[in-house]
DNA sequence: TATGAATGAGAATTCATTCAT
DNA sequence: CATGAATGAATTCTCATTCAT
């Protein structure tokens, strides 16, 4: 009846609304979206199915929660450690998003598995909520990108786009082979090893340019 | 050779066993695997749905197919396209295998599809027939970077399954935005980009050596 | 208590699960339990069918069910007159046991056709489940001969799971004789005939003693 | 188009259709009639799933071959036996058969399951065609047992077709035991056992007279 | 004729969603 | 309001039977 989520006012239901997104995560991770039911999540959330409808319109609404829900999570990671640091050096910047992010990932392996495994690259995330979330965060990248080749810390010609590609198919791949062969290395560390050779492909060089000339 | 488990001995079986591969691919690549019904396929392939059971055991195996029947397609065209070379150069070979693998998705869109959204990465990816297919394809790239990397072409102290990452991480992401936002771009000539970027970053270099010290 | 494996809290539920497994009795004695499909029974039962799901697991836990349901009937009614009774005569409890499944059987003829023509002897009571309500029941016969033996009414040289054979056995064909031959004969009668005559060969006597010799 | 099974003219017909009722037979039995799909048969039997329609009309006329073979079998076995003997003694006859019939079980205990777990009793056994072969062999009992009483070996008091009942009742019971748990005991001894102790209930004795007009 | 291939008609089962208490 | 129960709509898969070569 109502088409919409209703407001939640009580604070019961802020922690009801979490239980099921953190249920949600967890197994659509564990098994797929598909394959996952509502009564599957009712029941790890330990919340009557009908309730689900308290919070979301459908599984659809639920499903585009929870990438927007982990976005959220990492963007008051990223500002907390942010706060502290006064320096605006975007590589600087570009280097913590993209390690905090791992960080996350490791710490989180369940919103790994939904994001990496799940949502991004698949058709759920042509959903335009989803894609909006995903978008957002990618724009960050191509933002410090273009902001460190205004103070020429990046190479002129490089293409922010490009370089943001560069570095979420790296960021996505490592996580993948981490989750699905069983974690085999240490996800951050190697993540930072993959930015720095990223960063030698991003830099002002004589040896670069003449390379792109070719 | 035939990874299919059932019979096909007359002739135009061949061809139905082809249109229920395409019309999967097709299908797989544009709502999903989940969302996608054997009846749709069926339909969509002009057969009626029990004959897919006389080429496919079930589902899984049909979905096993598509990047098998298509990793098979992409071999082909890499071998008749190295058959003419002579140069064993591994740096070169590793330009090649990876343009052309932008060029048979720029050409089978919906298999690059299946491919990028659906199947790699994906939770189907961790069945063992399908991962097979992929790992033997990442391999590849592996055994490329190594053989450049003894030749003195490469660092030496990149790990050639970073460099695979950061490889298939870029080709993926390059594959998503072109497919989810509509081809903004022409798909090979980025890929070219990419990969030449990507190469500085591979690339002996005494600043590069200084950067992996950090 | 309740051998569901599901729920079932309110009221209207039992009510409904009974209704479900009275129509699955009838048609499968009528057609045999193969022969009838859950859509058969979800209509005679005035249920929907995926409502069927709410009470039992899949059709093998129905079909289980439905033995089951009617030992624990048949049990109720034993017990129920065995109540009144003061005197342990093994024998007399034997025969009372013996004629008050028959009085079941013709009283609920569909449970006689499911048990006797499709439950027992059949692949179905293979299953680990289904066996254990069987023998139960079966070892309540062979429990009564081995005291009847002990205080002499029966034979010493009588094996009491022979004579178990000979009481299911003949206990069984007359029903399905009684079922196959649209009920030639008062069933119960009948059976009391039989197991009067049965009797004989069970009691010591000189003459049987010798002919046991052979 | 035939409406009725083609004439087997040729010698190799008649051994494919053996083979095809064997390979029936032993499926029938192990999985149950229902549980063997055709395609099954077929291929256990050696033979194109299309030629089982050039012997049987339908799934159900192959099922109703299955005892009608057996029996057939089962008979020929009985008079070449029999063809030695002069004696027509009813009583010993009787026990022949018996006999013959339960080493016939144990040495084909695919038969015996088929037939006393699968067929009889069952709702298969309703089929006119399948009944008139159980009948005529329930007949012989009846037969036999009459001309007993008539020479004076068995009671006069005695219904023939209530020995009949106790005769195949605890052949049928015992059989299904066997098959069940394994043959836990020899078919054949434990069956004379029974058949010796039945004998006690059916001849002319002062005790037995007196229990019957109870 | 023999037989590989094809298929129409179900069957069981699942699940998102909505009543009704 | 909370929630146990209910269900319509699909979905995958099976199989007896029949073409068509």
């Amino acid at each position: 009846m109502a088409p919409t989520p209703l407001k939640l006012k009580q604070k019961r239901s802020q922690e009801r609304r979490r239980k099921i997104v953190a249920a949600a995560t967890r197994l659509f991770g564990r098994r797929g979206i598909a394959q996952t039911s509502l009564t599957d999540i009712a029941h790890l959330a330990g919340v009557p199915l009908p309730s689900l409808y308290d919070y979301f319109k459908d599984k659809q609404d639920l499903v585009a929660a929870v990438p927007e829900e982990n976005y959220l999570a990492l963007y008051r990671q990223l500002e907390s450690a942010a706060s502290g640091t006064v320096t605006a050096d975007p590589r600087r910047q570009l280097r913590d998003i993209f390690i905090r992010n791992l960080e996350y990932i490791r710490d989180n392996p369940d919103w790994g598995r939904v994001f990496f495994l799940e949502i991004w690259p698949s058709a759920a995330v042509r959903e335009a909520r989803i894609r909006r979330a995903v978008d957002r965060y990618g724009l960050c990248y191509v933002e410090l990108v273009r902001e460190a080749i205004a103070r020429g810390g990046y190479d002129k010609r490089l293409d922010p786009y490009l370089a943001m590609s560069m570095l979420m198919g790296g960021l996505c791949h490592l996580t993948a082979v981490w989750l699905l062969y069983s974690r085999p290395y240490d996800l951050v560390e190697r993540g930072q090893e993959l930015f720095d050779r990223l960063e030698r492909a991003f830099r002002t060089s004589k040896k670069g340019r003449r390379a792109a000339l070719r």
